[in-house]
DNA sequence: GCGACAG
DNA sequence: ATCTTGTCGC
């Protein structure tokens, strides 16, 4: 999945042919291993982080990240040709079956319907959420200001997502989902992996992570 | 044409 | 995303 070499329109085309095999029905089978993901980028340099917890307990059973040299450019509406094969390089070391993942992006709130999020899901076949602190597309009305309040993002007439006033006082994140996931599915699914703090704790903790400078021997 | 624009 | 200390609010 490589970006080199292409012209944007061509990776359009191949966002709006992979786009089309998103699915979006009701989660599937049972949830035991849930991951987040995250990535980062320090002097030329990307660092995926990935975190697997047990659900719906949360409880950390492993962590890897995967860091290396930098070539594509953050571009709006094409960070999956950026992050996305880190990501499943710490989501491979993870060693560990993984039923569910959580990404620091977009799913379908994209504008050719496939953020990082779905691009992942339908890279690996695994449902997934895309989760992001501020939105790529689309509008919606500001959630009301107690906690777990959320409110649609629409998209070219459709609901995408929604706005989840995820912790008090703070700005709201913005989920949409990924693949063989639903609407109500990536919000609830959201809601019960927060633990106090604006991000679910999956993606908070590989987050924290991927800004770790890899240990000196 | 102009402005917006995940990380 | 990153550059960066103190500061305001719950
Ligand atoms: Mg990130």
């Amino acid at each position: 999945m490589k970006a080199h070499g292409n012209n944007f329109s061509t990776l359009c085309e191949l966002q709006r042919q992979m786009a089309q095999q998103v699915v979006l029905s009701s989660l599937k089978g049972e949830i035991r291993f849930i991951s987040g993901v995250d990535c980062s980028e320090v002097q030329g340099r990307v660092r995926a982080a990935a975190v697997l917890m047990s659900w719906p307990q949360l409880e950390e059973l492993g962590r890897s990240a995967f860091e290396d040299v930098c070539t594509v450019p953050y571009v709006p509406g094409f960070l999956s040709f950026r992050e996305m094969e880190p990501m499943m390089k710490a989501l491979e070391a993870l060693k560990g079956p993984v039923d569910l993942i959580l990404v620091d992006g977009c799913g379908i709130a994209h504008p050719r319907g496939l953020g990082i999020a779905s691009h992942l899901g339908v890279a690996t076949g695994v449902p997934s959420i895309g989760v992001s602190k501020s939105p790529l597309v689309g509008s919606f009305e500001e959630p009301g200001e107690a906690p777990l309040s959320s409110s649609p993002l629409v998209f070219q007439g459709r609901q995408v997502g929604w706005a989840l006033r995820s912790r008090k006082g703070c700005k709201p994140i913005f989920v949409s989902p990924g693949h063989l996931i639903d609407l109500e599915g990536a919000l609830e699914t959201v809601k019960m992996a927060l633990r106090g703090y604006k991000l679910p704790e999956p993606i908070r903790r590989a987050d924290r992570l991927s800004k770790l400078r890899p240990p000196k021997a």
